[in-house]
DNA sequence: CACAATTCAGTTGCGCACAACTAAATGGGT
DNA sequence: ACCCATTTAGTTGTGCGCAACTGAATTGTG
């Protein structure tokens, strides 16, 4: 077999993917690994922590602008809110106007669990060992791939339906 | 509580703690959307798919090697490759020089589905949008952060404990 | 040799992600 | 006014990830 520098054999795409998703999903589990840890004190868990963030910054949100906040659908959503309001950080309020949507307010324990909440992004940096602009930069890189997959991602389903 | 303008308010780190592990969060989960819908072609999950890069890789394997390979512990293989087996793909074989081993093995219909994989890492690049350059960059962060992370989790694991 | 500690696979329980579905409320078109 | 498509939450079922545990086999130590 000869030795092919420009673009790789065939076969070696495989290992060249093995090392790829591998990366993209060991990095997402260290993730979470190292927030389980941290936000254990807060008794969250790490997408849990994502609801409270936005509604720390959003306010109260209805289920549906919660989920376009954070691409989540209703069938992650409805039980996990759920959990947040036995934890008593949450209440959830048909609205009135529309009795099709749920309102999920922070009660005021929810509230105050935010004080405590702001240690965590400055444990999360030391724990990356990344500074601010390694971590912009990553980011910027990591939505760009995000953009470019859920287009992909569409355009195959499509390819299939269509 | 005086301003200081070198770095974020305090309460601007939750703001930008919520753009940061939702970029990565988000990043994941678009990542393993593209996969799913390829992968639907082989009848694959996305960690199945990187159970049988290893095993084509690699050869035959006892689920505490495919373990260290991948970062995943038994509660999660086992049941992942009972699935394995069960479509037809791999096969179980307790060893006889030690009982505790079980070795997972490539049937002739896994080793056969090699070959339709093999046009798997080219969709997912192009659907990414990057090139090999961007990707091997991308992934040298990603092992970077995973480093750090690991560290730091295991430190504050520790410093729990002791 | 005997006994304790360790290793390995598997199970259970919980939470998340997502597809597919249900049910109720709403809004538009005729 | 009526019907129908759409919107919004919620439920169900499957699979993954991880902690905590069980049970059997192996290894190390006295």
């Amino acid at each position: 077999m000869t030795a092919s520098p420009a673009s790789p054999a065939e076969t070696d795409w495989l290992h060249l993917d093995r090392q790829i998703c591998f990366s993209l999903h060991a990095a997402s589990r260290a993730f979470n690994g190292v927030y389980r840890v941290i936000l254990k004190d807060l008794g969250l868990t790490y997408p849990q922590y994502l609801v409270m963030l936005v509604l720390w910054e959003q306010g109260d949100l209805p289920v549906k602008k919660l989920g376009e906040h954070l691409r989540l659908d209703s069938g992650t959503l409805s039980p996990l809110v759920k959990r947040l309001e036995g934890a008593g950080l949450v209440r959830r309020e048909r609205s009135a106007q529309d009795e099709r949507s749920v309102r999920v307010m922070l009660t005021e324990e929810g509230d105050a669990l935010r004080e405590r909440a702001l240690q965590v992004p400055r444990r999360i940096m030391r724990a990356t060992g990344f500074d601010l602009g390694e971590i912009a930069d990553l980011r910027e890189r990591l939505d760009q791939l995000t953009t470019a997959l859920d287009a992909a991602a569409l355009a195959e389903a499509e390819r299939e339906a269509g």
